[in-house]
DNA sequence: GACTTACTGCGACTCAGTCTCATGTGTGGT
DNA sequence: ACCACACATGAGACTGAGTCGCAGTAAGTC
């Protein structure tokens, strides 16, 4: 389990605990391609049998986040959803509207246009979030 | 009051009518000049006397953003804020977080980098979101 | 194996946002 | 100027995401 490997690490890197919980949470993750939210966490967790509380997977996620194994997205929905990521660097998050899905792009040339939004604004930018949404090519596939 | 005419010309060109809570959040709207959350317009309409529902603001903020006269920020916080913005052509929105002011900023070479996107995801990019947060010239000033 | 304390589960709580429904009020037609 | 009708509103109950506090549990350390 590389995924998990990666997350036992980054927790003992940063001094946490591998709890049960943790480890519960982790292989969910594994097993997503796409975007879920606290609510499919903890409805998938009820199913695999393990009981993990509410505020629990709340905090892990937040956890996980704060180390960079996970990342917020707000769908066009409004609704908050995660989706699991490398820590590595920098990278962006494409969005399937139609199956779900979600796929990291790398941070593809954005750095000149924050830099004339900067000129433009007159705003120091400091940071930036950019969510796209789209259809994958499977999706487009099926459509025919 | 221009933002005022603006709206009354969308509402009317929609269809919809020009009502007292309509006219009350629209001025609300042009006193800030950054972002707000439902609960700031609900707190600004009671003190300004008017009785405005907050089911009322909530679908007024609603139909405001499909006419492009309001647009939904998720701030970095997760909170869920609009900030009034012109209708016509796209763009971003860059806002401080020191104060909140927002500042529109029109979409500057945004598309060869979504095209990058595409071609690397496989994705059909069909919406984004950008948003900006950094901290304003005013704000900076200050700082020193 | 015992100790410390981070982490967990539970359940109560808060608060944003939605829904329903009876009432009110713009607007277009006359 | 008036009327009628449908759109819009306000009140308040409701829902559901996310948080908090606390007592109990278990991971890591010695």
């Amino acid at each position: 389990m590389p995924a998990n490997d990666a997350m036992t690490e980054a927790l003992r890197g940063a001094g946490l605990r591998i709890t049960a919980a943790r480890r519960a949470i982790a292989a969910l993750l594994e097993d997503r391609s796409g975007h879920f939210t606290a609510e499919d966490v903890l409805n998938d967790a009820a199913a695999a049998g393990h009981d993990v509380g509410r505020a629990t997977v709340f905090r892990s996620l937040e956890t996980l986040s704060r180390l960079g194994l996970v990342e917020r997205v707000d769908l066009p929905s409004g609704e908050h959803a995660y989706v699991a990521c490398r820590p590595d660097e920098h990278h962006h998050h494409v969005v399937c509207s139609r199956c779900g899905r979600s796929v990291e792009v790398a941070d593809i040339g954005l750095a000149p246009v924050l830099a004339r939004v900067a000129e433009a604004s007159g705003f120091r930018i400091d940071s930036h979030r950019l969510e796209l949404f789209g259809v994958c090519a499977d999706c487009r596939a099926q459509d025919r």
